[in-house]
DNA sequence: GACTCGTGGCG
DNA sequence: TCGCCAAGAGT
């Protein structure tokens, strides 16, 4: 209730994150960036990318006039690449339907590509002061904890029940908008800091003396782990067609795994004419690669289509996936 | 409701 | 070393 609201509020005040790159500010583009970014990514992995995006795309307008291969440029590296496309679309449609101006209102807010119930929450809230509530991965261990809720939180009706306590605890009350900033970020920073998955400072917590989980000594039991299926695993063989100086690479499908992206052919095995590198794996969320890269010397310029020739330093720069800059980093240091 | 979509840090 | 999962959204 309020009890719960102020003690995250003043705790928030006195001991959580003030000094974050995308905080002191109340431009809804640098929010939106950031809360983009910080989906299913954790605060150290956005830090760098986050500066470097914001010098280079400053304000909607240069971004929405930029192309989505220098967004996805920038976004090389930082996974989930569907946020930089959504990102760009939306700016777009930023352009297009609301005057090139970000939309204060939280229907049109939440009607941008990218942009769901929490993260349309959380801009509302940074942005123009209008507390609504989030509900992200911090906030459900908190909630999970506190209130004692079992399941899996990103169960359907798990979910649908820590939306409800989210809104009944968030301060929407009379003079409240002006706490609506430390509530939210009090949230996210007491899940972050103290409220962690594994060894949370139960000692330091504001809220310890009300958290069911701390009171029946089940800290550790809870949020309920995702049911987990063993990853299944696949192969592919990556064609590194390379000349003197320079390597192919050709342009994926714009949907599916690192869509947009540049990376090398596959093929299911190897031919007979390449010379084999040494074999990796990449692990994603939800399966394991097995990298077998073929290194084929051609003097010839292939003229596959959706491809293009490029020197080493050039590629490395350019919008690639995590494995495919990692190779081509080894092919750089041999020669 | 289940699946897809990246990467890196951590114990 | 390896499983877990983080400021979730789209299909």
């Amino acid at each position: 209730m309020i009890v719960f609201a102020d003690a995250i509020i003043s705790w928030q005040k006195r001991h959580g994150r003030h000094d974050l790159p995308w905080q002191n500010t109340s431009d809804p583009y640098a929010i939106w960036v950031s809360e983009i970014m910080l989906q299913q990514t954790q605060v150290g992995a956005v830090i760098g990318y986050y500066g470097k995006f914001m010098q280079r795309f400053p304000n909607i307008h240069i971004l929405a006039s930029a192309t989505q291969e220098d967004v996805l440029q920038q976004w090389s590296g930082l996974g989930y690449y569907s946020r930089a496309r959504n990102l760009y679309s939306a700016a777009q449609k930023i352009m297009d339907s609301f005057h090139g101006r970000f939309p204060n209102d939280f229907d049109d807010i939440l009607s941008l590509p990218g942009i769901g119930r929490s993260t349309a929450a959380a801009i509302s809230t940074f942005a123009f002061n209008q507390p609504m509530p989030i509900l992200d991965g911090n906030v459900k261990r908190v909630f999970a904890r506190y209130f004692l809720i079992e399941g899996w939180p990103s169960l359907p009706n798990i979910e649908k029940s820590m939306w409800q306590i989210a809104v009944r605890e968030n301060p929407v009350g009379l003079n409240k908008a002006e706490n609506a900033v430390a509530y939210t970020q009090g949230l996210m920073d007491l899940g972050a800091t103290v409220c962690t998955r594994s060894q949370p400072k139960c000692h330091i917590c504001p809220i310890k003396k009300n958290c069911q989980a701390h009171l029946k000594n089940q800290t550790n039991l809870l949020p309920t782990p995702k049911p987990r299926k063993t990853l299944p695993e696949r192969n592919t063989t990556m064609l590194i067609y390379m000349n003197a100086n320079e390597v192919m690479l050709e342009k994926r499908a714009s949907k599916g795994i690192w869509g947009g992206l540049w990376s090398f052919p596959e093929v299911d095995s190897a031919p007979i004419n390449g010379e084999i590198l040494p074999k990796f794996t990449h692990t994603f969320t939800h399966f394991k690669l097995h990298i077998e890269p073929v290194l084929i010397k051609s003097s010839h310029q292939d003229n596959m289509p959706n491809t293009l020739w490029i020197t080493l330093d050039e590629a490395i720069e350019s919008a690639i996936p995590t494995p495919v800059r990692n190779i081509l980093q080894s092919l750089n240091s041999k020669n």
